[in-house]
DNA sequence: GTCTATAAAGAGATAGAC
DNA sequence: GTCTATCTCTTTATAGAC
């Protein structure tokens, strides 16, 4: 049986190559730039070969979606450790905004390219309200965390959870990080109820909608609007956490409260900017981050479908 | 001279139904779809006489947008009218998700597609704080809205702003909607401050920022994630504006100190659902608006540029 | 498994005849 | 002004040789 088993290696192999190359191609051009023909050239292979380990580009923007999605909830687990609710809170929308200001074309991919990645990632949202329990969701992000520090070096390091059983179904092995990312929020957001600090008429569901809805859109506007925030990030991101988490005088980060100030992570306290995700990428910083000069974001033609040509904006306007 | 001036005539008119072919596709099949080619299928000209009235398709693009912003600022005008600062600012937010959730191809061009399109409308950001009192923004829009009863029947109904005289420069004639419409936020803002009712230590501009991300976020969300509003879209906005305007329940809302919890105007509290453009349109409603299924928006490919396939979604999957 | 070659579709933009 | 014809470029995806 060593033969088969080689054999599924390197084609186990062959397949984290193409995701290796793709997330590059993504990362560098944008999602959009992403193409089979891309992809075959940086691996050095054939576009036909390509097509034996993924069925389409749409199942291999699946996969990276997955990735996507454990990444963020890697970002997300060392804040459950911090003990007032609130805080907690804060912190992980600190995290969230973060996240997409460092990796714009990997939250791109996930929240704002296309509904069925986005949706991928979260299955089970309308019932969740009081399914997992922070203990639960601690121990679903810890096993995607462990997971993740096997993977690759050298690139954003993801990719086991998203390789690793995710062929088909990309963003919904037995455990979902879009999920488990939810249940942490959710969490924090009952034991602020429980605590008298979120009012006991308040559906923290349809809270949590909302609070999401505004970190997303500060990213969002983020990434699409060159002017933006007019202030600093971090500002801005601290006058919507404070609206929604009380607290006066906006500006600063609030941080951690005491026990966890002692967090081995220093993420919880930064300011938004200088955030620095776990792989140990240099990652992005200020207002306006990345976003590949040149080369914007967004849909390319299908087979029988359509697609316009708006990358000239900048080749050739 | 009456011939020249009839050519002239033609020659716009030419342009007008180019601009409404291209507004009718985008409507229909997203900007993505949109393309010379199919435009000039629709108008029953051959491609190269496009390039007669438009340099290019982002020219045609960012005419769109012009009309965009024009209907956006449109739906604000009426709002000005309300007294209270804290209601005009719910009306305005809520008017602002139901233009979003209406025009979802639309909303998508202007804030969700291209950096260059949102810039567009967005010239005087950093500098806007203090700049326009509340009658001249009402008196811009004024302008605009009446520009716009001109325009054509039919179809949305727009156009004046732009086509008049936005040939090469699009988003910024003279006064620009973008700006107006921000105008118009901007003063309830300050007459809030004034009143009292915000945090006198609060930077408006940063506040400003934060509360249009909040609003941007859930109609990008709406737009983007298949299960966003578990809740009623309504609900979600509701407590979105009360976490930013305050009145009881909801979180606790540090923003506003007090009053404002007598609503009066009916327009404030009116459903978001039930918005109504002035345009007389049906106003598309509910939490997953239009999307049109099979395709999205994204990206095309530019002359040398890249352009991946992503449409296919539906199509081949 | 992998490649070459190609089908089938789409795009933006232009030259030059009329 | 308008059209025809064309150039150049992109893409996904497959057939069939090796």
């Amino acid at each position: 049986m060593g033969i088969v088993e080689r054999k599924s290696r390197q084609k186990q192999a062959l397949r984290e190559r193409i995701l290796d190359a793709a997330r590059r191609i993504v990362m560098r051009d944008g999602f959009a730039a992403l193409s089979m023909r891309k992809i075959a050239e940086a691996i050095e292979y054939s576009p036909a070969t390509l097509y034996l380990h993924f069925a389409s580009r749409d199942e291999i923007a699946q996969a990276l979606c997955a990735e996507g999605y454990a990444q963020l909830l890697e970002t997300f687990v060392p804040l459950v450790q911090i003990a007032d609710p609130a805080e907690r809170l804060k912190a992980l929308g600190r995290a969230y905004v973060a996240f997409g200001v460092a990796h714009p074309e990997t939250y791109r991919l996930i929240f704002m390219e296309d509904p069925s990645y986005t949706g991928a990632a979260l299955s089970g949202v309308a019932a969740a309200s009081g399914k997992a329990t922070p203990v639960a969701a601690v121990a679903d992000a810890g096993a995607a965390h462990e997971a993740m520090e096997i993977a690759a070096a050298g690139t954003p390091a993801v990719g086991s959870v998203a390789s690793g059983k995710a062929s088909l179904a990309p963003a919904k092995p037995d455990d979902d990080p879009g999920d488990a990312a939810l249940h942490i929020m959710l969490s924090a957001l009952e034991e602020l109820k429980a605590a008298g600090r979120l009012s006991a008429s308040m559906d923290v569901a349809v809270w949590a909608e909302a609070f999401w809805a505004t970190l997303h859109g500060i990213v969002a506007l983020n990434l699409t609007c060159p002017v933006f925030p007019t202030a600093p990030l971090d500002t801005v991101v601290g006058v919507a956490l404070d609206a929604w988490l009380g607290t006066q005088d906006a500006g600063q980060s609030p941080g951690v409260t005491s026990a966890s100030r002692s967090r081995k992570k220093k993420s919880a306290e930064a300011p938004v900017e200088s955030y620095v995700e776990p792989g140990g990428e240099p990652a992005a910083q200020s207002s306006q981050p990345s976003a590949p000069s040149g080369k914007k974001s967004t849909k390319p033609p299908g087979p029988s479908a359509v697609k316009p040509a708006t990358k000239r904006k900048a080749a050739s306007a």
